[in-house]
DNA sequence: ATGGTTAATGTTATCGATGCCATTGGCTTG
DNA sequence: CAAGCCAATGGCATCGATAACATTAACCAT
């Protein structure tokens, strides 16, 4: 198991493989790369050697000369959450498939300097792409006010073509759902505005809803955790004759419930709640949570294929689609006759 | 801002810098890297000649000499649930502080192959060390069969020393808690058998409670999803006695409330549920979930120290304590009368 | 002044892989 | 059989930074 190079405490380098197997570093070399034309006799004396000195390429050395890394940089400030690592998981089995691997940096704040660091961090480590994952506006100009060589996907659209995004997907069937439900006066509780993935879901859930002749009548900015549907339940304004909320996220909409049932309210029976995530606690809460499943893997998958495309000058593969799903548990009922 | 390097399409060098600085490419370098003999006069000519062109160290250049890369590779299995995503945060914080860069690698299976392959990835981009973040006897086992000179943590109690581990000090409160409430015939609800850190919870909590007099009465397997927590509602005997049940992971724990109020037993009326980890989500579940606040952020950063330690053959840096908490909310509560 | 120190800086070779060009040998073609 | 051609392989320079060693300058003591 154990290659035989325990004699020498330097790993193995192509020279060492060209004189054991008794031709040139250029011939390794080529052989590694997966160069065609090489007689097999020669082929195999040389696979021989690659194994029994357990020879790996030396990346570093190997970037120094072409300029040319495998790796990608993936940008994400909150990856810890359900969304983002989900996106990020598909991403690196994508990315892997194709030979990079992916280099995740989280950073901590969304200030210019902190972006500023990470794609400084990328530039130094001479990444082939950037994918940056998590996308708010500010995230955005700074990331395009940077002129760097380095091809970046920032829009999730960008990656997707003409397919919709989660976000577009989800609040689409959030709106159809509660619509069908005969609600006609709704409540949006969204992430913080600059966010563009709750933008995305506030829109289409609204665009929607309008088509459906309802009306939006309020709307709280919040912060995605479960606090902010707290607070956004205690705002919650009985006489305003809304019937159903939609959260951007399923922490919210947990937190939103549990605000509800303090002030006597009572889900679903007065007001319909729907959230997107579906965390595994979703179907879990009391009552269990309608909400959105997004599949955030296939956009992670996307985003990489797209920005492999680009990387390597080819066309893209073709698209998955990415594919929400509405989960209709106990917290959406039918609108309450008033 | 952006640098005056628009002419060259090639980034500056060593050599460019240390031509129109009128000096050597070593003064460059050794400024770079922070050698204090250098006269504030020419130190000014160079510092002024790497602002002008931008110049930034090529990093594989560099490890392919020196040897010495400055990232710390980071294994991790479940990288998105909210223990291992904090150990990383914490991880990634200090490793930045000391100048490294943390390369976080997410395996999906827990199978030998995957794991090799991780590791493989790590040896060939010279990792300067490796922190493994999941840690199950297989993870483990293969690791240590693997004879490689890259230093590895493995095991957090090898990073904290004399202090008490998460994992330790929380399943130890959990039963203090319990204890004084007055149960006295428990269950414990573990993730799978062999993921270390819910032996070291469920190893801790027990050798509590029998210092406390109480019995475990029954243990669950599970799977860390509240999935598992249900199961365990479902098998859960209400004539065995139990009063008060942990879960290693408030995920489990959620899971298990669910459960218990399907089969109309109330929480913490018959029944008192702790849950681990303090996800925020915890406290907006009904009843709200009493549970374990682990300070993983600072685990991680005793795990970087000790392996940066190891690294540069330097005694560790003195050790933060990880101080858990717990969190007393209201699925606990006294032991009914029997 | 002369040798001896030390501080500041310069020279050269090297890390490992590979792009580019040169070479070799066998085979086809007229 | 010579000329021509292609397939297979080798030689050399190079990517950028730095370790190791060499040199220069400046200053001191004798």
């Amino acid at each position: 198991m154990v290659p035989d190079n325990a004699h020498s405490d330097r790993p193995a380098t192509v020279h060492d493989v060209a004189s054991r197997a008794g031709v040139s570093a250029q011939t390794v070399s080529r052989l590694v790369k997966g160069y065609e034309g090489i007689r097999p006799a020669t082929r195999e004396r040389v696979q021989t050697a690659i194994e029994e000195l357990g020879y790996r390429p030396n990346r570093a050395a190997r970037l120094l000369r072409t300029r040319r890394s495998n790796r990608i940089g993936a940008l994400v400030h909150n990856m810890f959450e359900r969304g983002p690592g989900q996106l990020l998981r598909g991403a690196a089995s994508e990315a892997r498939a194709s030979g990079y691997s992916l280099n995740i940096v989280g950073i901590d704040g969304l200030d210019e300097s902190s972006i500023d660091e990470a794609l400084d961090l990328f530039e130094e480590e001479q990444v082939a792409g950037i994918f940056v994952v998590t996308l708010t506006e500010e995230l955005r100009a700074v990331v395009q006010r940077r002129s760097s060589d380095i091809p970046i996907i920032v829009d999730p659209a960008e990656s997707a073509g003409p397919i919709p995004t989660t976000g577009e997907s989800g609040g689409r069937m959030a709106a159809q759902h509660l619509l069908a439900l005969g609600h006609r006066r709704l409540g949006f509780l969204g992430g913080p505005r600059e966010w563009l993935p709750s933008e995305q879901r506030k829109e289409s859930f609204f665009i929607e809803l309008l088509r459906g002749g309802a009306t939006v009548v309020a709307e709280w900015p919040g912060d995605w955790t479960p606090e902010a549907g707290a607070s956004a339940a205690q705002a919650f304004d009985p006489r305003s004759g809304i019937t159903a909320i939609f959260a951007a996220n399923d922490a919210m909409a947990i937190g939103l419930m549990h605000g509800l049932a303090l002030r006597g309210i009572r889900v679903p029976a007065e007001v319909s709640v729907v959230g997107f995530d579906d965390i595994p606690e979703a179907a879990y809460v009391i009552p269990e949570l309608t909400s959105v499943h997004p599949n955030f893997e296939d956009e992670g998958r996307n985003a990489i294929n797209a920005l492999l495309a680009r990387i390597e000058q080819r066309p893209p593969s073709p698209i998955i689609h990415p594919g929400s799903e509405l989960i209709v548990r106990g917290s959406t009922g039918p609108a309450p006759s008033a």
